[in-house]
DNA sequence: GCCAAGATGTAGCCTGAGCTACACTTCCGT
DNA sequence: ACGGAAGTGTAGCTCAGGCTACATCTTGGC
């Protein structure tokens, strides 16, 4: 599956509280004359869905850079496991969002900001598998399914398991 | 992120695996001639955010029965945090699938099948929680995390877990 | 220097899950 | 027994993220 992980998991509205965007997802009442929908939109799973993708693409850009020095739409489609198409898209996202940087044809970067999500996701990443494999999980089961399980660690949780 | 490395074909994703219900998850090759669209679209990360929501519902419904006695919409939907119209539309779909049951105005049930989700999705939960807490989690910080991160754990962690 | 192949980008469509608005049942409380 | 409040169900829309098809740009080999 090469991973495919993480965008896979998310969901299911409850774990939305650590949900650290911007957004609001206020709601209550029904009602503002001007511009509704867009934000209020925004609610629930949905964000914490957006921060998963984000994590995964940063993540992801970060080890093609490292490794290969560029990170070409279709190799991040490739390892991903969507079409270009959909690469494209999304990195169209994480430009509007400051993350990341790219001109026609000559392939995608990270911003400071990108490099800095990376950086969390991808020591996040490593510390979520190392409990894993201490619990003794294969490590090749703990990295698959660390993909998915890191997006859901809150802060506090990733404390503790630094001790 | 992760995921990198050697391996890449692999397929197939995480907990998909025991993954009972009934209804579709395929997909796998890519390339039938007749009818290609259906089946096909229902890829990658569809999947396992629907077996995400279906086991979601299963457990809050089979809580909701347990504790009070019926499953209303509206108890789901507060609970869940969304409107009670998607409770509605979902729940809808669980029937299709073979988990649920519910008359007009007469609540929801589960089916056997349904029941049988519940059933091990709590167990999982129960395990999650149960080791977050023992790595130092604060429980009501365990149970929340356990809510995101339970729907990624495979079969093999969770057997670790068990140990 | 040209050209075909592969990489990119663009357009348009689909589906799932959310939401609001509105209509219809149920179920109490008077 | 009835009427309104609360719960349900239905319709119709938005959005994100996928995909395919098609148009462009880049490049490596000749």
């Amino acid at each position: 599956m090469v991973c495919m992980g993480p965008r896979d998991g998310v969901v299911s509205g409850r774990q939305v509280e650590h949900a650290t965007l911007p957004g609001d997802l206020g709601d209550s009442h029904a009602d503002m004359p001007a511009e509704p929908t867009q934000a209020r939109r925004f609610g629930k799973t949905r964000v914490a869905q957006s921060v998963a993708l984000v994590e995964d693409y940063a993540e992801l850009i970060a080890d093609l850079l490292d490794s290969a020095g560029e990170a070409r739409p279709t190799d991040i489609a490739r390892r991903l496991g969507v079409s270009h198409a959909t690469v494209v898209k999304n990195v169209a996202r994480l430009k509007r969002e400051g993350v990341a940087t790219s001109r026609p044809y000559r392939g995608v970067f990270l911003t400071q900001a990108g490099h800095a999500i990376a950086d969390r996701v991808r020591a996040r990443h490593r510390l979520v598998v190392e409990v894993l494999v201490m619990l003794g999980v294969p490590s090749e089961t703990a990295e698959e399914d660390a993909e998915g399980i890191e997006h859901h660690v809150s802060e506090v949780t990733l404390q503790a398991f630094g001790r």
